[in-house]
DNA sequence: CATTTCACCTGGTGGC
DNA sequence: TGCCACCAGGTGAAAT
């Protein structure tokens, strides 16, 4: 499932792969879902457009679009005037593929972009759990995800995020109005690796605890990053691509496994909802 | 407001 | 082989 690495490696992908190309034709295969912004309005803002770039937001692909065709600014205008945003979130399943035009057709393409050099940006979801929205930048602002970057965040910020919060730890790494991106795997690994049972309470973990907590967070999402993420289900980057991080987890799926750092077997619980892994042993 | 629970959705899996 | 209950989980609405 796409969180924080492996919405970082398809935004950086599809970057490389569509930067500077131009928006001809836009194809939308459902009226219902995934749509955030209805289907008529989308594919009217999308035509024509450059996308100028694309990058990751949180567990959000936004990808950034210059003035429609046509377009006359007002005097005295800003250089951002008339730009837009098409941000894609892939939900569980969602996969945003770089294709050929003419490459075959995978089933549940909800959205097709035929691009001016002859390829075609797809989102393929067959949970239909994710969601496209189009943001015309005269009209609203630029998209911001609401929580804080895990990669960039520093200590006394990560310390305020859980101050007071009697909520167990891993449901506010899960927050995503807190931390911008870490889902089910990560937060189960940092977990792991800092030390941390699931289920203390946010605001009783020690600073130290936390600081160790932010450090490994940082350390497992790059370390992802680096080997393409988790391709536990779906997940494939831009050019279909499977990642190689599943192969480096300690504890997610891994019940009933003996821990790889003491051999006591791996437990599952639930919290917030989620199947919650982690070593009794280790983890305090 | 803070927190918890649940519906949404479909493919894959395991039991019989 | 077929059938079916069950599980996976990001998000947001509803409930507490």
């Amino acid at each position: 499932m796409p969180e924080l690495p492996e919405v970082e490696t398809i935004a950086r992908g599809v970057d490389a792969r569509v930067r500077g190309d131009r928006i001809v034709d836009v194809w939308f295969g459902s009226k219902r879902e995934p749509f955030k912004t209805p289907a008529a309005r989308q594919a009217k803002g999308l035509e024509g457009r450059t996308i100028v770039g694309v990058r990751r937001a949180g567990k959000h692909i936004v990808c950034d679009l210059g003035r429609p065709p046509g377009f006359q600014p007002l005097e005295k205008s800003s250089g951002r005037q008339g730009g837009a945003q098409w941000i894609v979130h892939l939900g569980m399943t969602g996969r945003l593929l770089v294709t050929t035009h003419d490459a075959p057709v995978a089933a549940h393409t909800h959205a097709r972009l035929t691009l001016a050099s002859g390829r075609e940006l797809r989102f393929v979801d067959a949970r239909r759990f994710g969601r496209l929205e189009f943001r015309d930048l005269g009209k609203s602002d630029g998209f911001g995800a609401p929580g804080a970057e895990p990669l960039r965040i520093g200590p006394q910020e990560f310390v305020a995020l859980f101050r007071g919060r009697k909520l167990p730890i891993k449901a506010a790494l899960l927050n995503q109005t807190l931390l911008a991106g870490v889902g089910n795997i990560y937060a189960d690994e940092s977990l792991f690796r800092a030390g941390l049972r699931p289920r203390r309470a946010a605001g009783r973990v020690t600073h130290g605890d936390l600081e160790r907590l932010r450090l490994a967070l940082r350390a497992v999402l790059e370390e992802a990053i680096r080997l393409g993420g988790s391709s536990v289900s779906d997940y494939v980057d831009a050019e279909g691509a499977e990642g190689f991080f599943q192969l480096e987890h300690r504890v997610y799926q891994r019940t009933g496994e003996p821990c790889l750092v003491c051999k006591t077997l791996i437990r599952r619980i639930v919290v917030a909802g989620r199947s919650t892994h982690y070593c009794p042993n280790c983890q305090k």
